[in-house]
DNA sequence: ATGAAAGCGCTAACAT
DNA sequence: ATGTTAGCGCTTTCAT
């Protein structure tokens, strides 16, 4: 661990180029207004002194950061079993590292840290936030959105949508900004391929229905099921929480209520694995007895499952990216000379759309 | 997304308080040589006005930034479906925060960032670097080396280390700090349990051979299998890339050529998972015919293999904080008048300890 | 113990 | 087109 020397500042390089430091500065962030020969050789006076521009120096004139904030609220162990998180990180990092943006992340582990959060964000370190919270009663969104920074969600948040029947939640905030995946649709998609594998006693295992994509999944399976003849049995639905354990919990229930299910949608992959294994236990055929689909494609649980597992892909890295391209347009967007932020990023939410990937399970 | 107005600076406190702006920094930077009523005074402005220091005003100033980065260079995709590097996260991210600190996350995918990840880290954003990098030929190391930050690697970087043999690597830098589990260890464990369970002919499914993780658990595999008779077997190590794909492509091939293997140690979870596979396949029954041990215990994979799988975990968790505790201590510790790091952080590598879960595979 | 004042390195008016 | 200059908000001598 060693450290180098103090580096060279903007001051040197124009002594070194022979110029001014406003003449450098201009070359150094695009060099407009800088005729051909003075700014080749301040670039030159830069490549020799290996100069960097000190940003802690540049932000402080320019209030801008170049960096925004990644805030993943999970307090489960969710996050760190499943991809899930990792895939998002890549999309947005990717996106922010192509506009030159720094990503700071900020991991909240429960109720003390969002004070925390709250406080760095309030502080101006950062231009803008991603924001990921599953939960309905975080409090975290709300804290977010009074620190007055902009901000995307990931994954729709809770606000003001009692109302689950509805396709557009009501009351929905038009000035939040969210990216999710079509988790209703996708839902649906799903059950409708059981249905058209002819299977009658569809069932559905839910996620943990305190995360708006549990909720949204359980409408898209109640959506095709008012169609079935029969298919609004409440039994079919057993309430599960994202887990394999939790699936097979959940499965077992199931079973010991409903012997004659066909079918069975499950709100995730991991839910699909504890279904899967219960089924194989009680001596049932995978997808002969009962045909199973899960949700996410999270490798590499679904392909290696056994049978591999038929679900409902959505497009995680896409979903990143998106959600680092709407926040940095807003940014870029944005801003009249007051410094309040003019609406250019589109309020309200984007929704990715999901793909059945058929394997061997359904 | 909304923007609030411009934050309440040093200045507006200290008018508040009627103090200077000297005393208001005093107090906010833990308030020695402050007295109580007016320290309280100060306080009292602040929490009235909602100031936040301005961090990049204050690096400017104290060269410091309380902020370390975290490069994770992998342009494999093991990254992202593998929950290793979201526990590291986790681990790192607390100690960080129980010491103020921010994480910003790079991530590279290729050749191309690693200019961009120089440069960042040369250009003083951060006090040091927390580095993983897994592959034997990345240039990261070199670069990073050179960048000049302070640094911590998360996994024994391949510096010098082409001795495989020895306990401590000979020519080993003696400047770099690392983290890493006792991957050597653990496959020693893991095979001694497999030849204590009366199995002869162990095979090891390998992992990607660059990098030190796999070569290292190659070597415990052979410490023990050196003392068993008939233990050099060359056919019983067959080599492999921490994949279930390539687990299964392994395992076949063992099977063909030794076919009365009666125990296999993977590289990793994911390895197994694949070897498993092909076993059923084969007819064969686990463990009674072949008993499987893999390594991470990476969750839920191990765990809801079939069967659970018997696996050496490693402390993934543990070892971010430990990095991160590491580097802050380094930074702490270090910095004479001239800037130049006084050595404090321990040189060399620290090993943490493996253990070998029991499950139903072995 | 407290205050006054000098920058940290940079950008952005404003001159020229 | 280029240079001059005034801060950005903070910490830190140096006086008092």
């Amino acid at each position: 661990m060693t450290e180098g020397v103090s580096r060279p500042t903007l001051e040197a390089v124009a002594a070194r180029a022979g110029v001014s430091r406003a003449t450098v500065s201009r070359v150094v962030n695009g060099g407009d207004g800088v005729r051909e020969p003075l700014a080749e050789r301040v670039r030159q006076a830069v490549a020799e002194l290996g100069y960097v521009p000190n940003q802690a120096a540049r932000s402080l004139v320019t209030k801008r950061h170049d960096a925004v904030a990644v805030v993943i609220a999970e307090p489960e162990t969710r996050v760190f079993t499943d991809p899930f998180f990792a895939l998002q990180l890549r999309g947005i990092s990717k996106e922010l590292t192509a506009h030159d943006n720094q990503l700071v992340l900020l991991l909240t582990e429960g109720r003390d840290d969002h004070a925390r959060v709250a406080r760095y964000l309030a502080g101006g370190h950062v231009d803008g936030a991603l924001v990921f919270s599953l939960h309905l009663d975080d409090p975290l969104p709300g804290l977010i959105h009074d620190a007055g920074v902009p901000t995307v969600f990931g994954g729709r948040p809770h606000w003001g949508d009692q109302v689950a029947g509805s396709t557009r939640p009501t009351g929905e905030d038009p000035g939040v900004v969210y990216v999710d995946c079509d988790n209703r649709g996708g839902a649906r998609a799903a059950v409708r391929h059981l249905v058209g594998l002819g299977r009658t006693r569809v069932a559905h295992l839910t996620g943990a229905l305190d995360q708006t994509s549990a909720v949204d999944r359980l409408d898209g399976y109640r959506d095709v099921m008012a169609e079935v003849p029969g298919g609004n049995d409440p039994r079919l639905v057993v309430e599960s929480d994202f887990t394999p354990a939790g699936g097979e919990r959940a499965m077992r229930g199931l079973l010991d209520r409903c012997p004659d299910v066909d079918a069975v949608f499950a709100a995730n992959d991991l839910t699909a694995l504890g279904a899967l294994r219960v089924l194989r236990a009680s001596g049932r055929r995978v997808p002969e007895d009962v045909a199973v689909i899960g949700f996410d494609d999270m490798l590499p649980v679904a392909m290696e499952a056994d049978p591999p597992l038929t679900t409902v892909r959505q497009e995680i890295e896409e979903m990143g990216r998106l959600m680092a391209r709407l926040l940095l347009r807003g940014l870029a967007g944005g801003r009249d000379r007051t410094g309040t932020t003019v609406a250019s990023a589109p309020a309200g939410g984007v929704i990715l759309p999901t793909t059945l990937i058929r394997r061997a399970s359904a």
